[in-house]
DNA sequence: TGTGATTGTCTGGTATTTCGGACACAATTC
DNA sequence: GAATTGTGTCCGAAATACCAGACAATCACA
């Protein structure tokens, strides 16, 4: 993802900015000039100027405590972002559905690279739905999305695809990448994957795809659930997911991307 | 707003991707690259330059029929914006609890210059709430919660701050500038301003402040229903607005910002 | 209060990026 | 099919934005 968008050595300004907010987002909180200079690697005289900048026209804000963060503007290109992609508008009005009516997280997934990213994420107004973060990259073989996702990758494919380390869970386990590809051909003859308690314990995700017209997996439906939910519960939610994802995998003819 | 973000002659390419954003905020649709050169009047071999940067950032995309808009980066950059700024993740709870319970379109509104920006919107799900863009630059005169905003100015203040042309309504006609500073110094004794049929017809808008610690108004939150609202329930929205303002008021403490 | 670390500002030189304009190619128009 | 207009690429010159480093101000702590 980021390329040789930090580093030291005279860049251009665009390319700071671009590895500056790539890092915000990475950290994911508001961070001192002083962090953001160790992040970036940056020269610290650059990133003083590229804030002041950057605060100046609302793209970052400084905070009360007088770190600094995303601004509003970034808000607005995001929203305007999400009103004209027609796949994501779609996506979205989707997963609200989706969450009214059976009261769970519901998530439109894809790849970004090789890792997997949350594009859209839909909460349940209740106090302990299980969340991820919108455009945080995961490593693949952490989701079931992911086994949707990678539809069609055989172990050398899989190799060559996702990093070695991205194998390992937070917990210091390492998934087995035959395992994995095991995975991956099961959930394209059942149409759906789920996995429990990989990444967390009490987690348990349930994906289904979105193709494109040509039939490849281009995104992923999933629910995000307790784990303690019973089996039938879980085959009804399979089956309003699959329609989801056939709902939006047919119409998805010219719109954007 | 945009200063010297746009214009001809060398200029620093972070100055040119802030202005070019804002022109894709400001037109709000998909455009051209040739259409990106006349709306930001930036050198041609630069503006291909800089958006080729920007495509292969995220931060643009470019659809299937060749025009460029606003890309995923920017929608998780403003994702993580609303989770971070307190306030505004506190509006937005508020928000999705009024537009729950009334079914009404509510919104956050603030100043951003001298013009009123709509912050967050919540559209209930029904077939034809009235929406406005967020983020997009208004007139404050045309608006209820502008009325609420300017809160303390007088007629002497108002000529200084608000531009001349932004007291003439879409239709033509002209808002006299007595009026308004009549309507503001209504809205703060009664505590809400109402408008009907101001850009619309159709439309009417309750508008009540938000207040930071020193007690002057730093946002409001409105409700946008049909102009054909019984007096009753306009009654009863006004009421439950006042409460939901004094609430974001109050607390505001250290928050963002 | 002294000393060192941290944070923020300023300036000048130069490595680089921007920009103008030329060029190639495609799409229209006459 | 010639002429015109629109679109995208490439290149060299030079204006200048980026950076290093010096300095000032502030803080931390003994």
């Amino acid at each position: 993802m980021s390329e040789a968008t930090t580093g030291k050595g005279r860049a251009r300004g665009i390319d700071r900015i671009i590895g500056l907010c790539d890092c915000l987002h990475r950290v994911g909180r508001p961070v001192s000039v002083r962090e953001l200079v160790e992040l970036t690697q940056a020269p610290r005289s650059s990133v003083y100027e590229q804030v002041a900048t950057l605060l100046e026209a609302g793209w970052l804000e400084e905070r009360t405590d007088g770190l600094l963060f995303f601004g509003r503007k970034m808000h607005y290109f995001g929203t305007d972002y999400l009103r004209h992609d027609d796949f994501i508008a779609r996506a979205r009005r989707v997963l609200v559905e989706l969450t009214a009516e059976h009261a769970e997280t519901s998530q439109l997934c894809m790849l970004e690279g090789d890792k997997y990213v949350v594009a859209l994420s839909e909460m349940p107004p209740r106090p302990f739905a299980i969340s991820s973060e919108v455009g945080m990259a995961t490593p693949i073989p952490w989701t079931a999305s992911g086994r949707v996702l990678l539809e069609g990758y055989d172990a050398a494919a899989l190799h060559a695809f996702v990093p070695e380390e991205d194998f390992i869970l937070p917990s210091g386990e390492r998934i087995q990448p035959a395992d994995f590809a095991a995975d991956i051909s099961r959930a394209a003859s059942q149409g759906y994957a789920v996995t429990r308690g990989l990444v967390d314990g009490f987690a348990c995700c349930i994906a289904v795809p979105i193709r494109d017209l040509r039939g490849k997996v281009k995104a992923t439906i999933c629910f995000t659930v307790g784990n303690d939910i019973d089996d039938q519960r879980l085959a009804m939610l399979v089956e309003v997911l699959s329609e989801a994802g056939r709902r939006l995998s047919e119409v998805s003819v010219s719109g954007a991307r």
